[in-house]
DNA sequence: CAGTGAGCGAGCTTCCGCTTGACTT
């Protein structure tokens, strides 16, 4: 006879809560929600006051079933989902879907995985707060109807396929409105003067580095001041120390732990959740999707111990850190490992160095602030009345420095404070060079994956467990693109003086280059200016912040969860119609010129199927000639020459084997075409001037790649193979794949096992495989 | 790192937030 069954969210937590409740309690996990709206349609009955129509979630049926058997089982039912929005209202859920009953079920929260906070817990059962289970479900519908709303009107006016939603279309907000900040920033330069010094003291020789600490925007300016300095006698005039203290950062949460994973490390979003994950998963670090700085006081005293033991009592400084994140809610610890005397962990080395990576950044958070001397020396010229200054930081005490230091984004990395060689007031200096260097403005930084998560926190948008999802959203649908780009040559000018001597020269720098950072798209582009044009509410920068504070009034009781979703669903689903009624294609459509040799029009605008040029009128009686964009290039960007190019596709380049090879391209990319055959081209190929030799090349070289996937062929049955793919071997047959069941060799495989596994349906391809998982 | 290669006829696509496996063609 089962007792007590508890329910958590997660399997890992459930396996360490099992161990501290002892033989009376089962602990399982629900794996997350338990049910939602059914995704093929709307769901939501707007007629009669919004209600949702709730389904278990198809790959929740079988955990179900078998909970509902032993919850019948259980005298007592534990609902211990987390405490916050989304935990309440799973429990709510299991609530319903289990039959429970308010006699045998107890709401129970706590915030750290310890025997004590669960004790505790287990002693203060309370029941479901259906006010926040309401404020849930406003969330929930609120997002079903934007997003179902939204997506099918781009379908009809942009393009099909396409989604909008309150959280990633203002994620692809940010990236189009920093590209065209980026696009209006118009450069300046201006001359920074830097000096070195030589002087002696007892018998030593030293140098000493020195800036002026304004600016000169002319060349003239630059050069008149180094004119004025030739033969000056330089003296130190003061010297100003302060003291400075420097403080550790507070531990990890999600978002913190991939910005810093991406800073340090050059991890992806996804890759440092899936190397977090493995972490949770073995029990080396407390749960990874979290919004709090929070450590628990168990943690806070291992922490003390391996601080004392490891770096003395002087290092340590126990500090209670607070969330100043907007919409925070706080259901766990921050990110810390599970046991803080252990420096390093055993695993992949990708685990090791993120693991590496938490447990310092915990420690440091717990240690005493770094003190610091920072010193001013000013410089007098004998000849002018500017005066040069050189900064110097020394470290008194590193305290937390010595085991962490949080990273930045900051490019502009330009003054080091050094170390300062040993000075007094009054000191005479040599001048062993001085420059006056060209310097550039730098636009705004482009976002990478983790800089744009920083952002959407400060905006209160996306979730810890979104963060990572969103990011591969905006990218599968063509919004933004990841990439690498490469930079340009600016020339800058240098002006020095040296020995008395003035002289220029001309040098030259890359710039501009930039690594793993996000673009959009004209998808992109387009459908956020579609938005903004008839949905500016919606993707407001303030949206989800203000619907967040009407969330809040519902989970007070101050307010009723449908009066809210009414009072916004008026006028969006007005607004909708409107659009769907009065807007007409919405397609970017832009006119590049005249073809010289018809004189018809050439237009480049979205298509069906992406960005592609228009050859004619669409509303002229000849049908338009048609062709899309190549991949690198852009509907902003491409001229007339480029389109009249692409018009030119597919060209004939001889004959191979009595066939026609033709160059074109096509969905993926230039390709060449032989005998009703495709061969993609490589990168270096340029397809406007490929010739027939480089063709056949292609044509030799797949067929040999071809070959060797080849496991079986059989005479008898020509339109039958078994081949080695990526996912290992298979049978194609009739053009079709079919997967060849587990334990069975592919060598031994015969024609007739071969069309026996063909005629097993539990072979056949599947329809389509939607793919959840992100794109890296 | 296998294969994909349209353009008007048919049916489908889509949201956000919780959570892990199973393992595609």
């Amino acid at each position: 006879m089962l007792k007590n069954l508890v329910i958590v969210e997660s399997p890992a937590k459930a396996k360490t809560i099992e161990g501290f409740l002892g033989k009376d309690f089962v602990v399982k996990s629900s794996y997350g929600h338990v049910r939602d709206l059914n995704k093929n349609q709307l769901s939501v009955d707007i007629e009669n006051g919004f209600v949702p129509q709730y389904e278990v979630s198809p790959d929740k049926k079988k955990l179900i079933t078998e909970l509902k058997k032993l919850a019948k089982e259980a005298e007592i039912v534990w609902l211990a989902s987390d405490e916050d929005r989304e935990g309440e209202a799973i429990s709510w859920h299991l609530y319903e879907a289990l039959g429970l009953t308010d006699a045998k079920t107890r709401r129970i929260v706590f915030h750290e995985i310890t025997k004590t906070a669960i004790q505790k817990a287990i002693e203060n059962p309370r029941q479901i707060d259906h006010n926040l289970v309401s404020a849930q479900q406003a969330r929930r519908v609120l997002d079903r109807l934007v997003g179902y709303e939204l997506s099918p009107l781009l379908w009809k006016k942009v393009k099909p396929s396409l989604s909008a939603g309150r959280v990633q279309s203002v994620a692809v907000r940010l990236i189009v409105e920093r590209e065209e900040e980026i696009k209006q920033f118009n450069s300046t330069s201006a001359f920074r003067v830097t000096a070195v010094f030589n002087f002696e003291q007892d018998g030593q020789n030293y140098q000493l580095q020195a800036e002026l600490p304004e600016r000169f925007e002319k060349e003239s300016a630059a050069h008149d001041f180094l004119e004025q300095c030739v033969e000056a006698a330089y003296t130190i005039s003061n010297i100003e120390k302060k003291p400075a203290r420097k403080s550790p950062a507070p531990p990890f949460t999600t978002s913190t732990l991939q910005q810093e994973a991406s800073r340090k490390l050059g991890f992806s979003v996804a890759n440092t959740m899936r190397v977090a994950q493995q972490l949770y998963e073995s029990g080396k670090i407390t749960y990874m999707r979290t919004d709090s700085v929070n450590l628990s006081d168990t943690a806070i005293n291992m922490a003390k111990d391996a601080i004392t033991e490891t770096y003395g009592a002087k290092y340590l400084k126990t500090r209670k850190y607070s969330t100043k994140t907007k919409g925070a809610q706080e259901a766990h610890e921050a990110i810390r490992p599970t046991y803080l005397n252990q420096s390093e962990v055993k695993g992949s080395s990708d685990e090791k160095r993120l693991y590496e990576l938490i447990w310092k950044r915990t420690i440091a958070s717990q240690m005493a602030d770094a003190q610091l001397e920072k010193t001013l020396v000013t410089i007098d010229i004998s000849t002018n009345k500017k005066h040069f200054s050189a900064k110097g930081e020394v470290v008194l005490f590193d305290g937390f420095l010595k085991v962490y230091m949080e990273g930045t984004d900051d490019e502009n990395g330009e003054e080091s404070n050094n170390l300062l060689p040993p000075i007094k007031t009054g000191q005479q200096l040599d001048l062993k060079e001085m420059t006056a260097q060209e310097r550039f403005t730098r636009h705004p930084a482009r976002y990478s994956e983790a800089a744009l998560v920083k952002k959407m926190e400060e905006l209160g948008i996306g979730r810890p467990s979104t963060y990572a999802p969103t990011i591969s959203t905006v990218q599968k649908r063509g919004y933004v693109v990841k990439e690498d780009r490469d930079g340009f040559v600016r020339k800058y000018k240098v002006i020095s003086l040296k020995k008395d001597k003035i002289s220029e020269k001309t040098a030259s720098e890359n710039t501009g280059y930039e690594k793993s950072k996000l673009f959009p798209t004209d998808i992109g582009i387009l459908v956020n200016k579609f938005l903004c044009q008839y949905f500016d509410g919606i993707i407001d920068y303030n949206f989800t912040a203000n619907v967040e504070k009407e969330f809040d009034e519902i989970a007070e009781g101050q307010k009723k969860w449908n009066q809210m979703i009414s009072e916004f669903y008026g006028p969006f689903h007005r607004k909708i119609d409107d659009t769907t009624e009065n807007a007409g294609k919405f397609s970017g459509e832009k006119l590049l010129g005249q073809d010289p040799e018809s004189g018809k029009n050439i237009f480049v605008k979205v298509g069906r199927y992406g960005p592609m040029v228009q050859l004619g009128d669409t509303e002229s009686e000849e049908k338009p000639k048609f062709a899309g964009l190549r991949k690198d290039q852009s509907m902003e960007s491409i001229t007339l020459e480029q389109a009249l190019d692409l018009f030119s596709f597919p060209r004939m380049l001889g004959t191979y084997e009595d066939k026609e090879m033709t160059v074109a391209i096509g969905r993926f990319g230039p390709y060449v075409k032989h005998d009703s055959k495709f061969y993609s081209l490589q990168k270096t190929d340029d397809p406007a001037d490929i010739e027939a030799e480089r063709a056949i090349e292609l044509i030799e070289a797949k067929r040999e790649k071809d070959q060797k996937s080849i496991i079986k062929e059989f005479d008898k049955a020509p339109d039958l193979k078994v081949l080695d793919g990526r996912y290992g071997p298979y049978i194609v047959y009739k053009k079709k794949n079919y997967k060849i069941p587990k334990g069975t060799d592919p060598e031994s495989l015969d024609l007739d096992a071969c069309l026996k596994i063909v005629e097993n349906p539990d072979n056949a391809p599947k329809k389509r495989f939607a793919r959840k998982k992100s794109a890296k």
